[in-house]
DNA sequence: CGACCGTTTGAGGATACTCAAATCGCGTGG
DNA sequence: CCACGCGATTTGAGTATCCTCAAACGGTCG
């Protein structure tokens, strides 16, 4: 396989931070930032297909993710394999280890993916001197819990058609609010991907994308989707996006 | 609707709380209990049936169940219904609310629920004075992601037989830790939230269910299940358990 | 007794699945 | 340069799962 990680000790001062000048994320104090910075252990970059995190594995870090799209999964023991969520700047990656001892799910990359990562041992540090990093972190976990929410209602309850547009529609949004597209709104994703992600076979979700391509919303390409029109995705999906302010990472 | 709310200024004190020597819960030093015994404001009881909180309400409040059962639930606006989670005694609700402004789900009692009601104004004090109770609610947030994982796992990969299994398995599991079954292992539930919380028709629940009871699992009865060979349901479904050491709860 | 809720059953049909094979683009090795 | 292999996408055919519609049954409650 052709997949490496890096660990760079290099590390990008949390000053110089690229995600937090963005609009999308709430503003940290000097102090914050100055514990954040201190507590940012070095940075690892991974390249696309590589798995970051495996299920059963003890590791010793926690990861925030700088750049890139990546995944999380969790697989039957006959294969069968279900996306649970994907990843992207600001999002923080590990917590599961902390309260369960190992992963309970993997963490793959879509594209190359570079990560800050933390000392898990410092995370009590954090939780006795920085009580606003403390409570920002389960502001962290919460967002994940509701958009798991909103995917459960998606793979439980809506069509084929109705989650292809959801999931789409939810992917672009996020990308947006991040500024990941550079005039190219392209989601860089398998319809195998799709598939694991909706509870669908690949060939009914290729059925699927097609009918949203022959109505203009959505163009494919070669291992990826360029979304054309994501309002009447959500629209089609029922879905009132994620609505939130200013979000807060570590 | 023969719904009701009552609330106590009564309070059950925090030291002699009922959940508190189960060991499935961890111990707090006097420390702790002193300051949520001070942060808890009243005690809530429901009727069955009854709305506890709705999807897009901003309360002033968070909850500890202390007794009962209860489910939490997204609707699409045509009323199609998708049970996320059930709620159990230990399980804290309302957290959305404090990082969303408003509530994205509703949570519906099962069965006479009692709740301790804590006020959310004063949740930053505990972030600020303990540390140990803020990483709680990071622990308590983390799990309940970690069961949502598990669900959508289920609904998205696992067949009709399979998922039944698990939700099954999963509740009484659950069920067990707490000590909630005196004898009769009974989960109050009905076929429809079963249907709801897989992602099926009622009419197909109800032909997946009989074939469980055809191979002697569960028994089921008047409004609920009684579950007969867990360990089997288990086995079913490939599910491991929840496989947790002693958990936190506020 | 009658209304109502939850459960059960059957029939027919829609959705989504598996199997199979063809196509396409890309990178590799000859 | 070309053949080849590989992974991703696409299409068709036949089938299984699961759905909707409809109706009946049983227990509880007023």
């Amino acid at each position: 396989m052709a997949t490496s990680k890096r660990i760079h000790s290099f590390k990008t001062p949390c000053e110089l931070c690229p995600l937090r000048p963005l609009p999308h994320f709430r503003e940290f104090s000097r102090d914050e930032l100055e514990f954040v910075s201190r507590f940012k252990r070095g940075e690892l970059a991974v390249d696309a297909g590589s798995t970051i995190l495996v299920e059963g594995a003890h590791s010793a870090h926690l990861f925030t993710v700088l750049s890139g799209w990546g995944f999380r999964y969790k697989m039957l023991e006959d294969g069968r394999r279900q996306i649970l969520n994907y990843i992207m700047p600001g999002d923080l990656i590990g917590l599961q280890g902390t309260i369960a001892g190992e992963m309970q799910h993997s963490i793959e990359a879509l594209s190359p993916v570079s990560l800050c990562v933390f000392e898990r041992d410092r995370l009590m540090t954090l939780y006795n001197k920085h009580p606003s990093l403390a409570f920002d972190i389960t502001w962290i976990a919460a967002r994940e819990e509701r958009i798991l929410d909103e995917h459960l209602l998606s793979v439980g309850r809506r069509t084929a058609l109705e989650r292809a547009a959801y999931l789409l529609a939810f992917l672009f949004e996020r990308g947006r609010k991040l500024d990941l597209f550079n005039g190219r709104k392209f989601i860089p994703i398998t319809q195998q991907h799709i598939a694991d992600t909706l509870g669908l076979s690949i060939v009914h979700t290729n059925k699927t994308l097609r009918k949203l391509g022959e109505r203009g919303l959505i163009r494919w390409q070669e291992r990826g989707c360029e979304v054309q029109n994501g309002e009447e995705l959500m629209a089609i999906a029922g879905w009132e996006g994620l609505g939130e302010g200013k979000r807060p990472f570590i």
